[in-house]
DNA sequence: CTGATTTATCTTGATGTCAAACTTCTTGAC
DNA sequence: GTCAAGAAGTTTGACATCAAGATAAATCAG
């Protein structure tokens, strides 16, 4: 008497289901005891994370870049003329281990973009500078970034999106990381 | 004449502004040709994946998973009874390379999590199984991830849960991936 | 049947990441 | 002054990931 019912529902090839939603049918047949609705918000903050990153990388990969280098360059370029910043205060701005940001400085700098030099009041520091090379580079290529992120938001109407931005505002304060 | 208004907003160290408002109000400054209105939504979506996932990690580790491993042990447990699929199955619900699984199903195996055996109708092809350590490993952490998942989204309203998950999904399907 | 193509998985080589150990320099206590 | 404690970066070792190439088996065209 069940039989109709099982393959009706069978892996959940239904109407307007997304992937989020077919794994938490699953979850939900294999674990019902299991409460999956944060799963759902969670799992969808995930695959929308997965679905900017990708053409954004793309856009990168343009400039001869991935989502670390640029990171670097941005944050140089952001903080205004000298374009100069200490290690740790990249460190401060981007979240990575020390070791992480000494491995992606050595690639930048055997590519041209940044120079060291050492810290005229410390000498255990380094200050890193945007090259004129990396300057031009980074100026071009955070336009066709922010083009590219538009072009990711614009199905979204612009109320969609106002009121997206103020729930995740929310979400990331509620999550303990303001 | 606007000294001090440049001083009053400099370094953009005012009230209720999170991480992505100081790097918006820096690119306002440094680059004030640019559209940064989308960059305020993707940015707020990276942090919050990052805000999630450092938590769920911590619980993986818990039980000596990863979210790599705990992604390929939860897609078999959840694929009900007998908890197996083919390393191609596997390949389509967790969207890494064949590479990536080669070598995940490599450590599962060396863990005694997961057996391998050959594919009855196709012997170029693997079937996945947990194994009882597996799935009792699974099972106990599912439920810490599950548990995990709400504290995360505990200081959400249930309405701004709905909310924010609409608005997600749509955000998905503009995005083109859904 | 047989050769060509496709499919399923594994292997290889290059990158990127982190935690922890290490080196060098600065600072603070006395 | 001098020594202990702390801070700034770098190095090391272990993993994780991917793209591209390799291997072996299934399938398809004729």
């Amino acid at each position: 008497m069940c039989g109709s019912l099982d393959v009706k529902i069978n892996t959940g090839k239904n109407d307007g289901m997304d992937h989020v939603d077919k794994v938490l049918e699953q979850w939900r047949r294999a674990r019902p005891d299991l409460d999956v609705g944060p799963m759902g918000l969670i799992g969808r903050v995930g695959r929308l994370y997965l679905a900017y990153l990708k053409p954004m990388e793309q856009t990168f990969a343009r400039f001869g870049l991935n989502a670390a280098k640029f990171d670097v360059l941005a944050t140089l370029r952001r903080a205004g003329t000298p374009h100069e910043l200490s290690v740790g205060d990249l460190l401060k701005s981007t979240m990575v281990s020390s070791g992480t940001m000494t491995n992606r400085l050595d690639r930048l700098a055997a590519d041209g973009l940044i120079a060291r030099r050492p810290h005229p009041d410390d000498s255990r520091s380094f200050l890193i500078a945007l090259t004129p090379d990396g300057l031009a580079l980074i100026d071009r290529a955070v336009e066709a970034h922010v083009q590219t992120q538009a072009e990711l938001v614009a199905g979204l109407s612009a109320e969609d999106q106002a009121q997206l931005t103020t729930l995740l505002s929310r979400a990331l304060k509620a999550a303990g990381s303001n």
